[in-house]
DNA sequence: TTCATACTTGCGATATTTCGCAAGTATGAA
DNA sequence: TTCATACTTGCGAAATATCGCAAGTATGAA
């Protein structure tokens, strides 16, 4: 245990998992998870402007959260796997639990 | 969609998500879930000085990821939801899916 | 009270992230 | 070629995160 490279594999991970640390990738990653969207697409729907819809969609190809493909002058992105949305929604449900502990511990 | 309210939900989930993205905060959610440790035990097994960890756990009580209890002189932390823990286990798969094609495409 | 162990906290330096905005590229139509 | 649409990129400012280190608190034993 935690010889160089299980410290090399976590940084790895954390790098990985870099992506959940900011409202809008967790939002678009919410909204890739139902369909493909192009760039314009997101950027109206989530009410932030373009360019930076676009580098938080660089940020996220790079790490391989989603993936992409020109049709025309559009860019559809998607996401590469399911399962990042699924441990997002593991989280989420977790935080909800944790919101539910609060409420209860004030209101009991 | 896009509403202020939800908007704030995402800023809530992100700021939970954000112990994620750092390696000894992983490296420690593994450990924790394995068995409840002090905060010495957890410098030691990580080779990381212990105000750098107690900070660190700090900063996942904060978020509720982590609680704690007192005995004697040492504190020991233990993981409040296995969910976090499920959560992050599923990321790895990801990024360890996500590598695997990579070597595949450059192997084959 | 004094000491030792275990942990926490405050602070400053450094590194990283985020975002707006201007300027750039890519594609297709006229 | 010229123009419009769609997207990307570079850059600088501001905000945030990380870490080491010194100094603090909490507990129990002598």
């Amino acid at each position: 245990m935690s010889n160089d490279s299980s410290k090399e594999l976590y940084e790895l991970h954390a790098d990985f998992c870099k992506f959940m640390g900011n409202a809008k990738r967790i939002e678009m990653l919410f909204i890739l998870g139902e369909e493909e969207r192009c760039v314009d697409d997101l950027a109206h729907k989530m009410d932030v402007p373009i360019p930076n819809v676009s580098q938080h969609l660089a940020i996220m190809r790079d790490k391989g959260i989603v993936e992409s493909r020109r049709a025309g002058t559009k860019v559809y992105y998607r996401l590469s796997n399911p399962k990042t949305l699924q441990a997002c929604i593991l989280m989420r449900e977790a935080m909800i639990e944790r919101m539910e502990q609060c409420v209860a511990k004030v209101g009991g």
